[in-house]
This record gives structure tokens, sequence and C-alpha cells, in this order.
DNA sequence: CAAATACCTAAACCTAACTTTAGGTTAAGC
DNA sequence: GCTTAACCTAAAGTTAGGTTTAGGTATTTG
């Protein structure tokens, strides 16, 4: 008895992900998606682990990771049990870096808000004469 | 009467910053900033004006916004209210631009926030196995 | 006055992350 | 059996955002 096991096409993935043929190509050819293999005909066939390692590409590049990185943590899921530190320490890391980033986006959204505020009224008034004065109190 | 002005060198504005030299330069060359002058001596004296422009420069860096866009805004800027509206709907996207940006940040960090609890059981329990099956009810 | 410090320019160089190009194979539909 | 679509590789090219290099000036300090 065999077992069916459900493979997806390049073209299927890069749809699902948004990302082009040559990127996902790139990434495989840098060690960024262990197990990916091909068929007889030399054909990638994404298995759902596959898809579940460009899923987790999307998360790390997000969070800022380079792909340097990213294939460093790929390596290390692939030598098991013995990097669960390693792989425990970098997610602890990074946890800490989006926290950073989020609150630097913070502030610029508030600068940001603070501006569209501030153009709204020029655009109102036609100038930036009155508002520049009247709110250089509140944003030094 | 002599109105006294206080100015900066690149290096006082630099430390300010945490930028490079050759970045702020860099940043000159590529017209980021306005009525950046020279003294006798062709050396760069940084008004508060200009202080301002590089703090804006960070925010809008910070935004995601690439210099090409970061020079068209201060360009504008040079053209004075006739350049109000385009300026208010920069200020209007970039919010939502960076909203967005939060958005996937956040998702970002659940994912984030998932994996050290994943990885503190299993570098608890020593290996992966347990907590794979566990989990993977909470996170198909 | 010598030497260290802080600045200057122009131009070449660098890196990351892709993309493009060129040429080739395979499978499906008509 | 021919064409079209979907895939393949290797290698070269691209872009952004700087950095480095090489050579020079101006000012302060021992």
């Amino acid at each position: 008895m065999q077992e069916m096991i459900t493979t997806y096409s390049i073209g299927e993935v890069a749809e699902k992900f948004g990302l082009s043929l040559p990127t996902i190509r790139y990434y495989d050819k840098e060690g960024l998606i262990p197990n990916l293999n091909k068929n007889e005909a030399g054909v990638r066939r994404f298995t759902d682990e596959n898809v579940g390692s460009l899923q987790m590409i999307e998360c790390l590049k997000n969070a800022g990771m380079p792909i340097r990185d990213i294939k460093q943590f790929m390596q290390w899921t692939l030598e098991g049990d013995a990097s669960l530190d390693k792989r425990y320490q970098m997610f602890q890391e990074l946890r800490v870096s989006v926290l950073k980033q989020m609150e630097a986006m913070q502030n610029t959204l508030n600068t940001i808000d603070f501006k569209c505020k501030y153009y709204g009224k020029a655009t109102e008034d036609g100038t930036e004469k009155y508002v520049k004065e009247e709110m250089h109190l509140e944003r030094p």
C-alpha cells in the first residue's frame, strides 16, 4: 500500500506567498528550504514541510533577519534536538529585536500623525505660516 | 548689531544621530538637507533647521521611505506653500503604510512568541518530539 | 614648527537580495 | 507531431544605501 503525499509546484507556492519564481529558486539555492526535493525530471515538488519553511522564511524576513541568518536557522533545524538551545536563543533575541522595532515604529507613527495634523491645517489655511508658529509649542 | 546663530559641525551632528560622517555627506550630496551651508573654508555648518531635516530623514527612513522619496519631500519643502497638498498627501499615504507595517510586525511577533514558547518547552524536554505534536493543535 | 585632529572632494568599491538573460527540458492539449 | 506552458540551470546584471580610498586643507596643541 502506498502513502499519497500531496506536493505543490513552484508556481503554486510562488502564487501562495506572492513571491517570484526566481526568488524561490534563490532561496532554495541558498539553502533556506531544507529537504526540498525534485522529481525524476528535476522539477521541484514542495511538501507541506517545505511550504512551512517558506512561511517561516517570510516571518523571519519580516522580523528583519538577513538571508544568511535564516539559512543558519534552517541548517539548525536539520541538526535536530542538538540545536534546540541555539534556536531558542535565536527566537528570544529576535523577539527583543522585534519589540524594539515596534517601539521605533510607534514613535515614527506619532511623528507622522503630528505631520498629518500639521499639513491638514496648513492646507486648510493655504499656508504653513500660521500653523508653523502655532504648533511649534506642541513640538519644539 | 549681529544675530548670533548657533551651528553644529558634521561630527557633532553625526554623534547626535548615530550616523557616520560619510552617510551625512551622502545625504547632503543627494539633496536631503535643504539649505545646508558651508563656511568660508568649505566646512559644513548645520543650523537647527538642518538638524530638523536630519530628524525628519530619520523618521522617514524608519517608515521605510526610500532616499529618492525623502529627497522629493525635501525639494517640496523648498517650494513652499505651493507643495502643501503634495506633502499632506504624502504623509497620509505614509501613515497608512506604517499602520500596515505595524500590523504585519504584530503578526510576526505573535509567531515569534509562539516559537519562544515552543522552544522553551522543547529545551525543557530536551527534545522537540513531544512539543511538536502537542502544540500542532494550537498552530496547524 | 611639527603633528594630531577635524574637516573636505571625487571616485571606486561593497553587500544584500534579488532579477534578468540565455539556452534547454518536459508534459499537456490540439 | 507541433506548439504552448511550466519548469530547469548557470551566470551576469541591477539597485539601494551606503563605505572606503586617496589625496588635500585648516586649525589647534605640545
